[in-house]
DNA sequence: GAAAAATACTTCAACCTTGAAAGTTTATGC
DNA sequence: GCATAAACTTTCAAGGTTGAAGTATTTTTC
């Protein structure tokens, strides 16, 4: 064998990255989901649009949701509907535009927010320690930087 | 102010580093979705199964699909079917057990496959290039660890 | 070897998701 | 002002996803 062989492989870290990356999110996504749905009778879907509208008590459009949850708007007139069903959300007219509606949490829906977002943080706490406090900073600052040149490109 | 005064939001590292980690991860997952949709008139989790049945050319059982991908047993059956129906996978009866059948490329499963695989892997190079290789490597074993423990614990 | 348990898979209802098409309303150009 | 474009949302079809229930087969237990 020739010593200076380079690897047959090259270059394949970041492939290899987002796999891992891919299968981390999967697995404590899934662990989320299962415990929403058992300890809340809660979607994670719903949870997400009521993240949002908790950062924002004055109401979001639904294309703000829609940008903001990265995800269509066809999705979210559908959580929302089932959200609203739930009487935790409620859309209110806007003045001046009867194209839109703003969409706010009820006080119920505040209230139920409050306490799932409490055992949330404890559950992320709990599915993530073995990522060290110092890996955790660093590697969230990482990952905003990359989002950041994203926006940017787009 | 109290100079001793705590911080009033501690250890929310890891909180964060999860919300930035899914959004990456649905950025990059939404640009795939629909390059794979556009180039190759293929979905993700067909990508993903037919992915798995190249590594393993001699083929999988049904419940080996579901625990290597993450996914329920049923959701392996519809994609499974509607990629038989693509011509890109069958399923073969085994000897001996004829509660299981082995799911395999077809050879234009394969030829396709391929074709996928060398365009996707460009993909991820493009979509991770602004984190170094370093950062890639790092980050990368770091999540090896973590499923590592996860899978130890469960 | 029959009964019970375990294994492998499918079916189904409910929900999530996208992307395209269509509806309504508002803003813009002339 | 009127036509056109742009903005905002909903609807819909196709597909993905889960978890529970059901079917079939094999293995285990006694």
């Amino acid at each position: 064998m020739d010593a200076m062989t380079p690897p047959l492989v090259a270059h394949k870290d970041r492939l290899r990255l987002w796999i891992r990356l891919l299968r981390a999110a999967r697995v404590v996504e899934g662990e989320l989901r299962e415990r929403l749905k058992t300890q809340f009778e809660m979607t994670l879907p719903r949870f997400d649009v009521m993240s949002a509208l908790y950062r924002e008590r004055d109401g979001m459009l639904m294309s703000d949701l829609s940008r903001f949850l990265l995800v269509s708007n066809g999705n979210v007139t559908g959580i929302v509907d089932r959200l609203v069903s739930d009487g935790f959300v409620v859309r209110s007219n806007r003045e001046g535009d009867r194209r839109t509606s703003i969409v706010r949490l009820t006080e119920a829906g505040e209230i139920r927010f409050a306490e799932m977002a409490s055992a949330h943080e404890n559950w992320i706490e709990e599915l993530l320690k073995d990522i060290s406090e110092e890996d955790a900073r660093r590697l969230s600052s990482m990952l905003k930087a990359f989002r950041s040149n994203w926006e940017a490109e787009h």
